[in-house]
DNA sequence: TCAATAAAGGACATTTTTGTCCGAATAATA
DNA sequence: TATTATTCGGACAAAAATGTCCTTTATTGA
């Protein structure tokens, strides 16, 4: 609706992980995918991008797997991933798709684009994976379904 | 960055026929692309789509094109372009792609949609192409570039 | 040291979106 | 009536997004 599929399983498993993480466990792609309904395949060619993005961190071999460390679930906000994974575009790009389109030289939407978005951005950069995933510890959300 | 490419150039062939119906004049599908900037053929198709959802009117032949008459361009709202292109995505999906995702079982991520949702449904719901056209019109907005 | 386990990475496959091309249907006008 | 300009519709093509498979690399623990 507002994320590619890509980025919708990259929050969803960014958010699994912190959760797991809070209890200290690394968690394997296949338990991430399972967990999150997701294609375990691509799941993994997105948590690569997380990796190299220091959202999260993985560990090779056996006990191996994903974690996050309780700091980084303050630091990293959903920006961020969204950012690592569809670029700035969400923030950038004109909501009729022209190439130049600002205060100076608006497209017909401009200007009712532009406080719907500013929420938007401002959500993202003030939403916390810690936040996400006490709100899925407390049973209060759900990541599949 | 919201709608679909097919979606932005809906909009923007609407836009741009609502003005020229605003004197009268009954434009072709290459005078409209090239007008908003847009790949000819495709944007032939989204206007078949306009046509057959009713948004805007076409007469074949010479002489012919597309219109939309005055009364439409109140009664015609973003909200009924992008259903008939993008359908309701926009609406009802959640933003983390889950299938079932509303305030019984929500997504970690529900709560803060709702709002920015909200605001972009109040908008579509709100603007219409009238409104847009003169914007245009006056010179306050533009449709290229 | 060796077997097993997990992520990393590259190549490939499928599906969806975006985009093109061309013939048919329609209507104006000379 | 013939010509011409236009939309309509179907088939096709290209590009991007989504998704799979398999080999390599790192690490653990027996």
């Amino acid at each position: 609706m507002m994320f590619s599929k890509a980025c919708e399983y990259g929050i969803r498993a960014a958010v699994y992980i912190a959760l797991q993480s809070l209890d200290n466990r690394r968690v394997s792609v296949n338990e991430i995918a399972e967990e999150i309904d997701s294609p375990v395949a691509f799941t993994a060619k997105i948590l690569q991008q997380l990796t190299r993005n220091n959202i999260v961190h993985s560990v090779k071999g056996p006990t191996g797997g994903f974690e996050i460390d309780r700091e980084a679930m303050d630091t990293v906000k959903l920006s961020k991933i969204v950012k690592a994974i569809d670029g700035d575009k969400i923030y950038v790009g004109c909501g009729l798709g022209l190439k130049e389109c600002n205060a100076d030289r608006p497209c017909p939407l401009h200007d009712k684009f532009v406080d719907i978005r500013t929420d938007l951005r401002t959500m993202l950069q003030s939403t916390s994976l810690y936040e996400l995933a006490t709100g899925l510890e407390v049973g209060l959300t759900y990541l599949k379904r």
